[in-house]
DNA sequence: AGAGTTTTTGCAAGCGCTTGCGAACTTTCC
DNA sequence: GGAAAGTTCGCAAGCGCTTGCAAAAACTCT
């Protein structure tokens, strides 16, 4: 059950120095003295101890993933990404739930991942400088993923311009007044400029783009979730001229706005456009329209720069494009078809 | 930065032992001297390396949390819950995939948690006695979610009676020809015996309850996603007899099945009946009426079995009942209503 | 064949913490 | 006030691995 270096050197007939050596390929230990360790640490059924060689080394091969939610797609998505290609390159990955401000405090106020992990992806999360330099000085590299850090890699989307894209396509459309659905800024970061944002901006610059004046009554915000987006959905339906169609910075909150409006007897997309963001693996089903931006490949571009980062490479950032997907949950606004009164010729959804 | 606990004790006038004992609040030490180190602790910025204690008491104050998928809202869930649970009693979590068999395979063949973590919570896959036996030969405590095993804490559904229950409800809506569509066996499990069979056994008894006979037609199984549920309806759809309602062992089965039901000019529940399994959190969007059970529940209570385990109390297998969640997705088959073109006075959804 | 090289191997000193055991110090009690 | 009993603390020996350095072995070359 315990069995240890010595053990296998005893029954390869050498030194605990050559068997360290040669389970883990460092040179200079003959290509025989190697084999006969290495079918002897296997018939011992060895393992190397990771606190001992952790002491020994410094290095954990352990890296952490931070996320403020786990319950979401989106990160069970990136972290399943990012979990395969740290496995693959041998790492193990811990953990960690920000969900609140003081977890969030308590994580970086505290040496927590010292002598835990060589280093940490963070995501949808924007990291302040102190909290940056927390990790630093515990030794960590870093990598974001939907945020940004002055010399540190990071790979997020272009949300601006995706914002920008997606209320363009529904002035395309024809609709005069589209309003934007955000996130509230609290809930994920407590420091400001966090990306969805950013989406906001793309929102203004389309409607600067097309002459329209903005109106604070159509930029809504509230926590990214169904019951937020229907919140949200359902603080526009009191607007004094309601809009037409909306661009959403999620698709969950995009399913809340469609069940609002399907309960207010709005039928989509005849009504009312929505036009969601992430590409939600349940956007088919509902028939969402949306800005899809491969949410696997980030999570996976992120776990790189981690590595590189950790051996040594240039950090680089990473900003990708979205592209818009189009389901039926958009349609031309009905003052625009020629039968005011038949749906569309897509399928009636909700 | 690289603070130890030699620098504490010097600080605080004290030696490394004494620190160790003040710090881990081992008795022994007079609560002035505590206080001391404490502060002089807090004030370098101290935090043990967690390798050397590690190495010195064997206990790594880690555990594993496996999951088949990660990606999927009902292991976000679970995993959250745990996590909290786990966080809250000191342990950090090491998170492992096991998506495909191959995978499932090195990580069981290899003592991959021997000295990583000191317990391991296993979800929705029933590990084999060879297994079990590795995890007990690496020294892991156990605990199951969504499995059982013998002597070994485990919290699941009562899937026999949910899914009686579930089907009940359709036979009482006064439906005669109900399908079951369920999660292929192989996805979870290698080694058969995954739960999700027994949701079929409630089908099953709810069947002969009623008197009805079972038909291999009605009794479809596909992968656990939207894809695999809308494949599984469109064999339903090619049926002799075509079925009035079923029964979805999961409900982004589910949704892929009012998916297909939707593009087949079906409406449901004028003309289809749909009942979906877990009460994730976009039923209420499409309206799915379901099963609920409690999903963060369960990872909770799966985590304290690992505590109990590890702080070697007894092993407790939970199973705890569904509830039947009633939304728009289900109603009296076409034939019993009064009016048979109208829709029943529930919202055309879908 | 023997000196000079290069390769392979072993010794032993850590890595930073925990803990059994005995020494030193306090408190208690007669 | 002194011995007994109880506390508090420090010493030093690990925990199981890695690695610089020197010794041994295996080659090279003249």
């Amino acid at each position: 059950m315990v069995i240890s270096v010595e053990s296998v050197a005893e029954r390869a007939g050498v030194s605990v120095s050559t068997v360290s050596r040669a389970l883990r390929s460092v040179p200079g230990v003959s290509s025989k003295t190697r084999k006969r360790v290495q079918e002897a640490a296997e018939e011992l059924g060895y393992s190397a101890s990771p606190a001992a060689s952790r002491l020994a080394t410094g290095r954990t091969m352990t890296v952490a993933i931070v996320v403020p939610v786990l319950a979401k797609w989106f990160f069970g998505k990136t972290i399943g990404a990012a979990t395969q290609e740290l496995r693959d390159a041998g790492y193990d990955v811990l953990l960690y739930e920000l969900a609140t401000p003081e977890q969030r405090e308590r994580f970086f106020g505290s040496p927590r991942l010292h002598g835990r992990s060589d280093g940490v992806i963070i995501m949808a999360l924007q990291p302040g400088k102190k909290e940056l330099e927390s990790l630093a000085s515990q030794g960590q590299a870093v990598a974001l993923l939907g945020a940004e850090g002055p010399g540190i890699g990071s790979v997020s989307v272009d949300n601006v311009g995706a914002g920008r894209d997606a209320v363009r396509h529904l002035l395309n459309l024809g609709h005069e007044r589209v309003a934007f659905i955000g996130i509230r800024d609290e809930e994920n970061s407590n420091l400001g400029g966090v990306p969805p944002r950013q989406r906001l901006i793309g929102y203004r610059e389309a409607l600067v783009e097309a002459g329209l004046a903005r109106e604070d009554i159509l930029e809504q915000f509230d926590e990214n979730s169904v019951a937020g987006g229907a919140a949200a959905m359902s603080r526009l339906l009191v607007a004094a001229r309601a809009p037409t169609a909306a661009f959403v910075a999620s698709d969950e909150m995009a399913f809340g706005a469609l069940m609002v409006l399907r309960r207010a007897g709005l039928e989509v997309p005849r009504d009312f456009s929505v036009l969601g963001f992430d590409n939600h693996e349940l956007c088919e089903v509902v028939g969402l329209t949306t800005m899809d931006h491969d949410v696997a490949g980030q999570g996976q571009e992120a776990a790189r720069f981690l590595l590189d980062a950790m051996n040594g490479g240039q950090p680089k950032a990473l900003s990708r494009p979205a592209r818009l997907v189009v389901r039926e949950s958009t349609a031309p606004p009905r003052s625009l078809r020629k039968n005011s009164t038949a749906p569309p010729d897509l399928p009636a959804t909700f």
